[in-house]
RNA sequence: GGUCGGUUCGUCUAACGGUUAGGACACAAGAUUUUCAUUCUUGUAAUAGGAGUUCGAUUCUCCUACCGACUACCA
């Protein structure tokens, strides 16, 4: 009978969990939706000395906030400020936790019997080195340059239970505490492994090494016994976890074979490695503060130092981006879509393409995903990200209606909906006539100012006579602007649509007052034969305090008549 | 040093042993436009090197080079 699909991500809380550690939980939770399985949540902290807090919780808002939740290893407990369940790990069993607690430290009194089990078939040993021991031979064979390790050669020299008398390995086992228990490695044995992404491998048990499975100091296991311990005890089907681990496969192996749980051992993935986007080496923490990008999902403050790293989350990256561009870093779904939702991703992603060789990150390219995730975007769901910004810096609350149009005006000028407020400001805050012939930065009043450069090029007296001509049209013409106020929005519409029957009548409000503005200024400007771009940048010098950027019939249609005639009056006179 | 893994445009990648080696990002050029951006069109750009197997190799084998991971009483 086939085995219900269960795998997990079993991090460890050293600290924020890094980009490809989400990759690693992304293709897990994407492996476990579309087979119907489970998707469980571990914590492997058995090494008290690295514990770092707030890594666990920082490790289950990052994993929410991408959407990959587990199915088991998780309780909510209460809700988060923004109204999402806020989610702890599993301490007491339950149907949805059977195999609770998920918190290796919790389980400590579990490993020792099975050490002890592999120590009583013959398969471990008890060894009494201490590690200032071990680092001596190190040391030395480090300079004869040679490698000392702990195998099936070096254990006959050395203190442990295979060359101690069995009454003094006991007594030694209850007077002191700084022992260990080692897995025998077989000698001389090839053992045969397979991993789904790579293949089958095969390495010769003389290489490996007598490796720790359980510490008497701190009555705690290592990695690898409570990993396969945990795994058989959980069920899991399929590991798949980062490619660093491949070299203790055959070690893995052993030990389920030791543990006669070959019929229910699980089949292995290893993911390549997430490497530096210039150099060598995989991705790092570092590597994000000197090239400028997050290596974090979310921001984190190491709680010693106070140091701050950047996260995906607060530089204006969608969840949705994220996971896009992770699930596209080292897997491809065989077609040239690029564009994904987790959801799309469940049923297509396969572990046969995922891509043997490691990934290099490109900032680029994850700006790019970012970008096509906010072109789908509503003009409401834009609205809502934009409004607090705009009421930070102008102080005052815009409608709902306005804020949507420029979004929708807007939003193919952006990666980042944080980049809104300065695409935009020019409809929300006029220039400072003021401050702009000495061009110094005002950072307090966040109004534009003019671009000396700009300046110097437009502001001609022959421009600046156009424009004033331009004002004097402005001022005496009547054409309709942004309003709230839906009768005299449908009653234009109503009225232009009369007038014109044709199938290129402008369809929104606004399309259709850009375009009777635009026919005003233009209709004037080539009447006179004047230049269109000298005269249009003069205008949009003095709307915005630079030449490039926004249309200026959109601006005159966001900022109203008034505040037009304002903004060149202030031109005309400054420059 | 040893063990294991990897190597296609700058980057992410596609190509049952038979393709003018494809796509995307980035870059460049052109078109559109009142500027910038968008959009559209086009372009530059790759099988690490060498042997072998084969009618034919990016694809299979071996060697070399380079890159990486691991080599803790860390995970």
């Amino acid at each position: 009978m086939a085995r219900e699909t269960r795998v997990r991500f079993a991090p460890s809380p050293t600290g924020p969990l890094h980009m490809g550690g989400v990759r690693t939980a992304l293709y897990n939770y994407l492996f476990a939706k579309q087979n119907n399985g489970k998707f469980i949540l571990r914590i492997e902290d058995t090494d008290s000395q690295r514990f770092v807090p707030g890594a666990e919780a920082y490790i289950l808002e990052a994993l929410q906030w991408c959407g990959i939740v587990p199915d088991e290893g998780i309780v909510q407990q209460g809700v988060n400020e923004d109204g999402t369940p806020h989610y702890v790990l599993a301490e007491e069993k339950s149907e949805k936790n059977p195999h609770a607690p998920y918190r290796q430290s919790q389980r400590k009194p579990l490993y020792r019997q099975y050490a002890e089990e592999l120590v009583n078939k013959g398969f471990a040993y008890y060894a009494f080195d201490s590690a200032e021991e071990l680092n001596q031979k190190r040391a030395e064979a480090e300079a004869n340059k040679q490698t000392f390790i702990y195998n099936y050669e070096s254990r006959k020299q050395l203190r442990n239970s295979l060359t101690l008398s069995k009454e003094e390995t006991e007594r030694l086992i209850s007077t002191t505490n700084n022992w260990t228990i080692r897995f025998k490695i077989p000698e001389n044995e090839t053992v045969k492994m397979n991993d789904l992404i790579r293949g089958e491998m095969e390495v010769n048990t003389n290489t490996l090494d007598d490796k720790v499975l359980w510490k008497a100091a701190d009555q705690l296991p290592t990695y690898h016994l409570a990993n396969i311990v945990d795994d058989h005890l959980m069920e899991i089907t399929e590991v798949i976890r980062g490619a660093e681990w491949l070299p203790s496969l055959p070690l893995h192996y052993l030990l389920y074979k030791a543990f006669g749980w070959e019929d229910t051992m699980p089949r292995f993935a290893h993911l390549s490695l997430l490497l530096k986007p210039d150099g060598k080496g995989k991705l790092s923490k570092r590597d994000g503060d000197r090239l400028g990008f997050p290596v974090f999902p979310l921001k984190w403050v190491n709680p010693e130092t106070q140091e701050v790293s950047r996260g995906y989350r607060e530089d204006g990256y969608y969840p949705e981006a994220f996971v896009n561009l992770l699930a596209l870093l080292g897997w491809n779904p065989g077609t040239e879509q690029e564009i994904f939702t987790l959801e799309e991703l469940i049923p297509i992603f396969s572990l046969d393409r995922v891509i043997k060789s490691g990934a290099k990150f490109n900032v680029e390219k994850a700006k790019w995903f970012n970008e096509q995730f906010l072109r789908r975007r509503t003009a409401a769901q834009l609205a809502q990200e934009f409004a607090p910004a705009v009421k930070e810096k102008t102080g005052r609350e815009y409608s709902q209606l306005f804020l949507e149009e420029v979004c929708t005006l807007i939003k193919e000028r952006a990666h980042f909906s944080t980049e809104f407020w300065d695409i935009s400001k020019a409809l929300f805050l006029c220039p400072d006539g003021a401050a702009q012939v000495t061009a110094a930065a005002q950072p307090e009043t966040p109004v534009a100012v003019y671009n000396l450069d700009d300046v110097k090029k437009f502001c001609t007296e022959e421009n600046k006579a156009h424009v004033a001509e331009l004002l004097s049209l402005i001022k005496e013409s009547t054409f309709p602007t942004f309003t709230d106020n839906q009768n005299d929005r449908t009653t234009l519409l109503a009225t232009a649509s009369t007038a014109s029957a044709n199938a290129t009548t402008p369809v929104t409000y606004k399309e259709l007052c850009c375009s009777k503005i635009e026919e005003l200024l233009t209709g004037y400007i080539k009447a006179k034969e004047w230049k269109m771009g000298q005269v249009m940048n003069t205008l949009r010098l003095f709307f915005t305090g630079n030449t490039r950027g926004l249309g200026i019939s959109d601006i005159i249609y966001f900022i109203g008549k008034e505040c037009t005639i304002k903004r060149i009056e202030a031109g005309l006179k400054a420059c």
